[in-house]
DNA sequence: TCTGCATATACTTCTTATTGCATATATTAA
DNA sequence: TTAATATATGCAATAAGAAGTATATGCAGA
């Protein structure tokens, strides 16, 4: 494992829409289309920015029908890990983060209640980690 | 504490430089002349970066006769530590971090035989955490 | 004041990122 | 094949970062 190399991490790390990307596909896969509805942002900026992790490495992506599924790669870099897991505690200006997380769940019941929403991986991805 | 950004941390770990300058840091304060010794880089090169970095809040600065003297901000964004400590153990690629840690020693031990080729802060830094 | 050392800044060039708009591709269903 | 949805790409403009050369500043000592 780890052929990412640290400075790709950070990289990622470095800009607040992909720190929060990552702060989502911590908690399971998602679509272009629902982490654009979470975040609030254009469908083009979305896409950029996954694709720009795509190339470092940092996160994988899989086709499934219609959806590209983005994913953190397993096993995903303890590195990683780790600080995903600091911003939880350090919410300094990123109220946001906490707030994507609950957007996430709303959106995964949804899923629940009328697949064909979304590809399986995404709600199979069933754990409820914040209600 | 923390007013510090946590992307402005991400930033300036996302460069190699930088990298080996804060690893550096973590275990005392070093002059520009002194990291640029261990670091084999040009001086505006290594001045720069820590410009950069100073400017983020991330290195902290005080003059002492004619150096200027860099240190990590008492007391430590705890995100930054964290990450630090992790290079000593993901080293992949980062030889260049442990050689420098011997390089400091190296330069550090030459300090205490003839003092005044630094000030005093970084010679007294007298923490012998690798030999 | 002049010299020398340590450090910073200005200026230029080059590369890398960021963003928006428009458009293309891929997949599925009709 | 056509239409609709999801996603990616190309292009252009702008900004941000990186690196080098030259030069300026700040401090200390003679």
């Amino acid at each position: 494992m780890q052929s990412v190399e640290l400075t790709n991490l950070y990289k990622c790390l470095c800009d607040v829409l992909r720190l929060r990307i990552l702060n989502l596909l911590k908690e399971g896969p998602l679509c272009v289309c629902h982490l654009q509805e979470i975040l609030g942002e254009t469908q083009v900026k979305t896409s950029k920015q996954l694709q720009y992790m795509k190339k470092l490495g940092v996160v994988g992506a899989r086709r499934e029908g219609v959806w590209m599924v983005y994913s953190l790669p397993e096993p995903t870099h303890p590195v990683l890990l780790a600080n995903l897991h600091c911003l939880q505690a350090d919410t300094d200006g990123f109220g946001d983060l906490i707030g994507d997380l609950k957007k996430r769940s709303v959106i995964l019941r949804r899923f629940a209640a009328n697949p064909g929403e979304c590809p399986p991986a995404v709600y199979q991805a069933t754990d409820g980690c914040q209600g």
